[in-house]
DNA sequence: AACTATTTATAAGA
DNA sequence: TTCTTATAAATAGTT
């Protein structure tokens, strides 16, 4: 139709690729709804012009895109595989997982107040939060030995007058001996925010 | 086109229906693609016929459909307000919250090999894993005397000999005495199964 | 945006 | 469905 043959590829004249888009989209939306309406079908067509302008129509039997949307991610799931429906499950499905496997851990590691458990249960929560609380201990017995051997290297080096060292690392090994490693949190917590640890 | 003008709507005769939905879907298809082509336009057509079929084209300019819907759920967003894939994102975004609450709380419950902690938050998981710990202890306190309150009334009526039950009842209660409740999970765990506790 | 010469689509018939 | 063909409709090039 017009006045001469078009060969189907892009025009690269910018003036005469805007009127043919104009032309050919009325076109196009015309030739949708009247095949909507005479074979009563869903159909729905999406289109964004160069300037990313929106131009959509669908079926007067369908109440909204949604929903033929939906069919379409439902239809092309089977045979196209992997799409944006599916991808965003399978993500989804990944995080619900790890959900559940934090779930699945803390479970093991607190007990819930509304709920009945066997003595069995109850003893394996116990024996991983002693496990848990041993490797708290001994990362922070590992952690004041290091500071302690920091010192002592330091008042080997004679520095000891500049900062006054000898009578923090003098207390150090008193309150490791009172055996408040393994004491209450508060007040150990304190102990730390006195001697400077970060 | 064809002899005499057609009007637009529904055609009752369902093999001239059947006839005209071919005839229009090639049409319809062959102009989408060649408004996606010399106007290099994104765009994307959906139809099904009405025994469910579908028949889809989209842009050779985007890679697949989902792009094109998540463009169009974009710009439709605005103005339709909540549809399908905003509610599957909300939903995600749930889970994902809860996914994060339970890996925060376990972070203040267990130590990472890989990871450096100061001595104040060792103090605080450390604080955190006794509560947790003294829990649990309460617990299997609490079940074990009522364990035994209910022993003891069997033995008041008289139903002992039945179930040889003063044996068992000495022997938790001489066990108790041994400070087993606080003791090593594994033994605990034997004694349960052995007093047959569920 | 309108015109119009042509091409293209398609309704009806086979 | 598919092909044919008469005719309606779409539109390229132009104004």
């Amino acid at each position: 139709m017009g006045r001469g043959r078009m060969e189907i590829k892009r025009i690269e004249n910018p003036s005469q690729r805007q009127s043919t888009f104009y032309k050919r989209r009325d076109g196009l939306f015309k030739k949708a709804r009247e095949l909507a309406v005479l074979c009563d079908i869903d159909l729905l067509l999406i289109l964004f012009s160069s300037s990313g302008k929106l131009y959509h129509f669908y079926s007067p039997s369908v109440p909204n895109a949604k929903e033929l949307i939906q069919k379409y991610e439902m239809a092309t799931r089977t045979k196209i595989g992997k799409d944006f429906s599916s991808e965003q499950n399978e993500e989804a499905e990944k995080v619900q997982k790890l959900c559940e496997l934090l779930e699945e851990q803390l479970r093991f590691m607190t007990i819930d107040e509304n709920q009945e458990y066997s003595l069995p249960v109850l003893d394996i929560i116990e024996t991983n939060l002693e496990v848990a609380i041993n490797k708290v201990r001994s990362e922070k017995e590992r952690k004041i030995q290091r500071e302690i051997g920091r010192l002592e290297s330091m008042v080997g080096d004679g520095q000891q007058e500049k900062f006054g060292l000898c009578e923090k690392l003098a207390r150090i090994r008193e309150l490791k001996e009172m055996g408040v490693l393994g004491g209450a949190a508060n007040f150990s917590y304190e102990l730390d925010l006195k001697l400077g640890f970060d």
